[in-house]
DNA sequence: GGAACTACGTGATGTGCATCACATTTTTCA
DNA sequence: TGAAAAATGTGATGCACATCACGTAGTTCC
């Protein structure tokens, strides 16, 4: 399917734009393509865009000063991602994001969207339950972290997102999970 | 001061509105005043309300099987609280809501502020960069729990928020971070 | 003002998971 | 295609924190 169709269908679910809306709307992102292992926001880059992921899979994350790598998303298609904070507030990234596998993303502006938002009430509205929809579910996470072991954790997200065990590396899904790559490896192992 | 003062200085960060929009705006909410210990919002209740506080602290808080609770947020004067899930979802309550002092509070329908976000764009801006306030916040706290020990949460939040020392009982400061009363207590005395 | 309840402190003990160390397999890419 | 790099498995050891148990101080409220 074409990216603007993907796109559209997307938005639908929440907001109800005409045509020409939809137009104008979609020729503020840009397509992009990138290879696997490629960083697309570094840490203390300026953060200028968010991502709309089309195909592959990104993911968003931070890396301590120990060097220990903790990831806050796996963005999948019809996934955004971004590092908000510093889109938002014009701080540097703190949160970076790369490519697990090759990926195709449409870039918005933050200037884009907020001019999107303010000139079309119902864009302000998608974003607005995107946002909530995000928020909610990082509570969710937050509350599972502090509740349930780590078996628990793991066995939760391979329930809810089976395609990421043959998708991404297994240091990576316990980088999400919270718990170091031996202790994962010994948890499905038994 | 007023709590139609309150809302308005509050809401005037990031909306700008007419008088006559926030005396539309104001208008939907209800004023209310409880006691110490009382319940908001109740597990498995029906959540009709957000809850903007005017003055006191509440505690919005998950209880797992083992009976043990774990606290979302600590809600201070100006402060946004509800069970977002159940409230836009219908869902029934998974997050308790009641009062650590006796609090006065602006309750405003889950069904009048989509009536509000619709007819006043400016009141969905609002709510979209509070909402992304609120992600933002919560996603750094998830990161926080994953990356720092006891010690060291313990020690963010009370630079970040000295008042809840005096404020709140020590085993909620615990439950907040995600330790044993035992532990917190503990850590600092030593 | 005394009983009941809640908050808090502190020792002893147990455990889930991290860390270190090293072997093995799989993937990458020149 | 073969060498280097990345991913994974597995044992041994240590530690941060939970849990249990019990004592004390402060608060609530009939």
């Amino acid at each position: 399917m074409e990216a603007k169709e993907v796109l559209k269908q997307h938005i639908a679910k929440t907001a109800s734009l005409t045509d020409e809306q939809f137009d104008y709307f979609f020729s503020c992102f840009k397509q992009q393509s990138y290879k696997k292992g490629q960083t697309i926001i570094g840490e203390g880059d300026r953060v200028e865009c968010e991502y709309f992921v089309l195909d592959g899979c990104l993911k968003s994350f931070y890396i301590n000063d120990d060097m220990k790598m903790f990831i806050l998303q796996f963005a999948m298609p019809t996934w955004w991602a971004s590092d908000y904070n510093a889109l938002y507030s014009g701080a540097k990234a703190t949160i970076s994001i790369d490519c697990i596998t090759n990926a195709e993303v449409l870039c918005l502006t933050n200037a884009d969207r907020e001019k999107l938002c303010s000139e079309l009430h119902q864009v302000e509205h998608f974003f607005r339950w995107r946002t909530n929809k995000g928020y909610v579910a990082t509570q969710k996470r937050l509350l599972s972290l502090m509740n349930n072991d780590a078996r628990h954790r793991y066995e939760a997200l391979m329930e809810q997102y089976p395609a990421l065990y043959n998708l991404v590396p297994k240091h990576l899904i316990a980088a999400y999970l919270g718990v170091s790559r031996e202790t994962l490896s010994r948890l499905y192992n038994s």
